[in-house]
DNA sequence: TAAACGATCTGCT
DNA sequence: GCAGATCGTTTAT
């Protein structure tokens, strides 16, 4: 696959739909991270799951807005860093400015900047670089200093359009690691891939 | 200000 | 496969 471009990446409309439906749709997208020295860093996405909003029990924003999840309720396709188990995850926010919704980012095939990747994962094997949420922020370097940035024009990440998939390529299942909506078909991947956390 | 709790990962078996 | 580490955020006192 080609180098991916910032120029081409996805707009606000992109991300102005309900979480799920970004989910689903950012499967077989590229993820960019641009270092300081202007290196590309990231790969296709292959796994994903949505958090809704108040009626979602399992979603940080099911109490409303809080100093930590402030990023969920901003525009569609900020940035949402959060910390948990002393590690960090990457959501995006979707649907409507102040709806607090987000799509988390479990894992991506590393496709670009590998070596830099490997070496910021302390970690060689390919399938263990970028294979669940915190593994993927500590191989892109992101951090909750990254929390509250905008994709769509934010020049350090981005999303951009890889390649399409048709729905038998789809798989949808319940989302992991949760204690609460544990029955909610909310994880969507890539059924092929060798990528996903689990 | 104290206590509990994770949208997790690693190392060891 | 599983137990244990880990630490910021939230919620309770």
């Amino acid at each position: 696959m080609n180098l991916p471009r910032l120029h081409n990446r996805y707009r606000r409309d992109f991300y102005t739909r309900p979480a799920a439906e970004v989910a689903r749709n950012l499967l077989g997208q590229s993820l960019i991270r641009v270092t300081e020295r202007g290196d590309v860093l990231g790969g296709k996405i292959v796994e994903t799951e949505a958090y809704l909003a108040a009626d979602d029990p399992a979603s940080h924003s099911a109490r409303g807005l809080t100093r930590r999840n402030a990023s969920m309720f901003e525009q569609p396709g900020t940035l949402y860093v959060y910390t948990i188990h002393a590690k960090y995850c990457l959501n995006v926010s979707t649907d409507k400015l102040g709806v607090g919704s987000a799509v988390l980012i479990r894992a991506i095939e590393p496709l670009w900047g590998i070596e830099e990747m490997a070496i910021a994962r302390g970690q060689t094997d390919l399938r263990r670089l970028t294979r669940g949420p915190a593994m993927l922020c500590q191989a892109l370097g992101v951090t909750t200093a990254d929390d509250g940035l905008d994709l769509v024009t934010s020049d350090r990440l981005a999303i951009v359009p890889g390649e399409t998939l048709s729905a038998a390529e789809i798989a949808t299942g319940p989302r992991i690691g949760i204690s609460r909506a544990t029955d909610s078909p909310l994880r969507f991947t890539v059924a092929s891939s060798a990528f996903k956390s689990r």
